[in-house]
DNA sequence: CTGTTAGCGCATTCAA
DNA sequence: TTGAATGCGCTAACAG
């Protein structure tokens, strides 16, 4: 536990025999004209001393951190990807991301990294539909700092500038669908209560697809966290009377619950795709390479962290590039209000397709 | 873009009435006596005007971050769940935790955000066996920073203080000998060449299993990056003869890359676990969802973890609670040098367990 | 081209 | 019990 204190602008100054002003200009590539020598006595004395500015010095004076701060429910799949793709963005505007979990969805440490960022005087924030409760939030946020939303729904406009939203209502409603062209007698949707207004939008999606069928047809709105899976299978299984023909439809609220199902209807000899049909969301690395593989919904990371770090990079007043600028204007020409919604696909596997996979033949 | 700048501790000492120094104690020197009434009229003051501390001026003032950095590989699974464990538990410290991803071992981000860790004069660092060189790292890092590795091995001790490892070795030699002892005629292991020290680990572990066994074992090293997965399960499949009996072991990286195995084998009619019997590592969810359940290894993140913020801690000069203080001391009594060994157990399912499952009976 | 100087927001002696 | 003054490391006019 030696550590000397690291060298100062000063002392760089003094090694090189000039200015800490100039030292400053050369660090910061500034456009006043330096000597040639100049610049290459204080690199030298940089490298030398093994100086390294103090940002919290610069961000002080410059009064702003080139920092922005992300907060995610947690690190998983989608949203750890989210992250990475965001960083990289963020990082060709010269920004720099904090990325930091709810661990889950707990308000209470969602609520301490919001306020540590804020402490740290974030230029700008993102995050995802929240935990904490939007007055809560509002509170928190209030007028000051730049705040973009996914996956969030109904915020206010005066707090919330954007909200980049996936289309989960429209895919929901499509797997509805998809699920009764298939021939399904029965559909129902397995979700999870926390997952909030990405739950909602499903429900609300799901149910719009299962009104558009021609016919009458038997759904329900199960709950995972509630009933457990054996429980959802359970009930899916008996909504429709267990008389009807066709299999069963569900719908679930991501790839790992429809995993779970999966290996509910091995365990009890179930055939899926035969007696139930299965599509997940989140597309998943295992959907794939689950057996049988599992239908489910790309998430268009790219896209969505793109149009998010436009929107925020615009709102810190930053020009964007080409490609950034055509992007945004795409989307905000078929956006009404400030939600913005991305269109999701269908990955179509064989947990839909009749025949594909006979458990027990 | 309004954004009048916040309130600072001036604005509170005038609203209030009082000096900023007055301000600055009742913020954090409640020892020093003060007036109840003055605490009142600062406290009213501060929420009056939504004041909020500025960390950057704190810091600076300080010479002082409290704050932790950590990088990882990538934000799935394991590391994920590292993330969120260790920043609970130096919070108990008083410490926050930044937490950053080298999206997937890239050594040019990874070195991107230890720089940028380092600029901001966090206190301590915690990272995984880096991507980037040791040399490198060690330039960087220097003699400044706390430093403390997990996952990492072969790390000269005068850089780095403690190496808290999971002992992929003791390990992989438990799998290999537990797939010999359940008749497998071969044995394979399928790595993954980035996976760098934790796959060498893996590899040395796993001959040592193979030649724990009483006989000669037909055996092989397989590197699926290289070879692909299809690549991988046809060369375990002829590694011993195709005549032979018994099944064919393998023991895999990691649980993505069993579960993809488990896929391609399906896709080929090979029956697991008569024809092929797999382990895994990490277990991780869907581990436990595949059909049929894959054998697998639980990670101690728990453990880890708490050994990791007793050890940084500790360094910082801090004082230890009592439950981390006797962990410490347990496992420093075990320990020779400073790579410290977590073991790992088991978890048993059906991808080694015969006649579970006949994908085509 | 280079140096002087006045902040940035806060913590912390040292006096009062 | 409170306040004035100094410094943390750096940036950004403004002079020279």
């Amino acid at each position: 536990m030696k550590r000397e204190k690291p060298p100062t602008i000063v002392d760089v100054a003094a090694e090189a025999g000039v200015s800490i002003a100039t030292v400053s200009n050369v660090i910061n590539r500034r456009k006043v004209p330096m000597s040639p020598e100049t610049i290459r006595r204080v690199e030298e004395a940089i490298t030398r001393l093994g100086y390294r500015r103090n940002v919290m010095a610069t961000n002080l004076s410059r009064r702003r951190s080139h920092e922005l701060g992300l907060i995610l429910p947690h690190f998983g799949g989608y949203y750890g990807r989210f992250a990475e793709k965001l960083e990289q963005k963020v990082h060709g505007y010269g920004y720099h991301l904090s990325v930091f979990s709810a661990a889950g969805m707990d308000p209470e440490i969602e609520r301490r990294h919001l306020e540590h960022l804020l402490q740290r005087r974030v230029d700008g924030l993102v995050s995802h539909g929240l935990a904490m409760s939007i007055p809560s939030t509002m509170q928190l946020a209030g007028e000051g700092t730049p705040l973009v939303i996914f996956n969030g729904w109904n915020w206010p406009g005066d707090v919330v500038k954007w909200a980049v939203n996936l289309d989960f209502a429209g895919a929901s409603r499509e797997a509805a669908g998809y699920l009764l062209a298939r021939g399904c007698r029965t559909v129902v949707y397995a979700g999870r209560r926390h997952g909030m207004g990405a739950n909602e939008q499903r429900i609300a999606g799901f149910l719009a697809g299962v009104g558009e069928h021609g016919t009458e047809v038997a759904h329900a709105l199960l709950d995972a966290g509630e009933l457990g899976v054996a429980g959802v299978l359970e009930a899916a299984l008996s909504v429709g009377g267990s008389a009807s023909a066709g299999p069963v439809g569900i719908y679930t609220f991501n790839d790992a619950l429809a995993l779970e199902l999966l290996a509910e209807c091995h365990e009890r000899g179930i055939r899926v795709p035969d007696e139930v049909q299965l599509i997940g969301m989140d597309n998943e690395p295992f959907a794939k390479a689950a057996f049988p593989s599992l239908t489910s919904f790309e998430m268009p990371v790219d896209l969505q962290t793109s149009l998010v770090a436009a929107f925020l990079i615009k709102q810190l007043g930053e020009a964007l590039d080409e490609a950034d600028e055509a992007l945004l204007e795409q989307y905000l020409a078929q956006t009404v209000g400030h939600e913005l919604l991305i269109p999701m696909t269908m990955v179509v596997r064989n947990s839909t397709q009749k025949g594909a996979f006979h458990s027990h033949p």
